[in-house]
DNA sequence: ACCGGCAGGTGGACC
DNA sequence: TGGTCCACCTGCCGG
């Protein structure tokens, strides 16, 4: 069990990941919301700094003004993420499913149940599972929703939250996790959104999204 | 120069 | 109904 080692580690850029996540809750306008659900559906298996670039050049070209055809965006992405063909057709899909979920939800109420639109997300938006709902409204300003990808499984596991190794979680064993590492988080006294920051930069050396 | 390992998982088919 | 398996796909980086 290595808790006193996550937490001293923590303790030293604590300051830079609570500002980060400052950041996240300042995310309100509809354009910004939009391109961050779309930075999300790019990250599956992908370089995360990558899928932030090729986002900006969408944006400037105008995906959410529907500016761009399904080649376009396959053409953008064919270089900075992986698996582009079936991504493009979720980015050239994803601005009428957006008009609704924006319609739906109050998404600047962050204290609004989280889990009821994370659910909507999972079910409504292709190219969207558990994973990616919760990395978009953690993203967004939302909190205490477990982002569970390879990094944060190693490091769950490594601190003893989690037995199996375990790599790619079905949507009971997701919820599960997520129960055991939020009660870990509370155990520790560091909350799971700046845990699942510092599991990152542990992983890949910076504080990013 | 070549090669193995890795990059913030999800949809859909099949049983 | 819910689980398991597989396709999706390419560029970067260290040895």
């Amino acid at each position: 069990m290595e808790t006193k080692l996550v937490t001293n580690g923590y303790r030293e850029i604590a300051n830079n990941i609570d500002k980060r996540l400052q950041e996240f809750s300042k995310v309100l306008k509809k354009k910004d919301v939009f391109y961050e659900l779309a930075f999300c559906l790019l990250t599956p298996q992908s370089n995360a700094k990558r899928c932030a670039e090729a986002v900006e050049i969408v944006r400037e070209k105008g995906l959410f003004e529907g500016n761009l055809s399904l080649n376009e965006i396959t053409d953008i992405l064919k270089t900075k993420t992986r698996f582009h063909n079936n991504k493009a057709s979720y980015l050239f899909n994803l601005k009428p499913v957006f008009q609704v979920l924006w319609a739906e939800f109050d998404l600047a109420q962050k204290d609004s149940n989280p889990l009821e639109i994370r659910e909507w997300l999972v079910k409504n938006v292709k190219g969207v599972g558990l994973k990616e709902s919760s990395h978009f409204l953690r993203n967004i300003g939302f909190r205490n929703l477990a982002i569970l990808d390879r990094h944060i499984l190693k490091n769950l596991n490594k601190s003893g939250v989690l037995k199996n190794n375990l790599k790619s979680p079905n949507k009971k064993e997701y919820l599960l996790i997520e129960k055991d590492f939020l009660q870990f988080s509370q155990k520790v006294g560091i909350s799971m959104d700046e845990l699942d920051l510092y599991f990152w930069y542990c992983e890949t050396g910076e504080i990013f999204k």
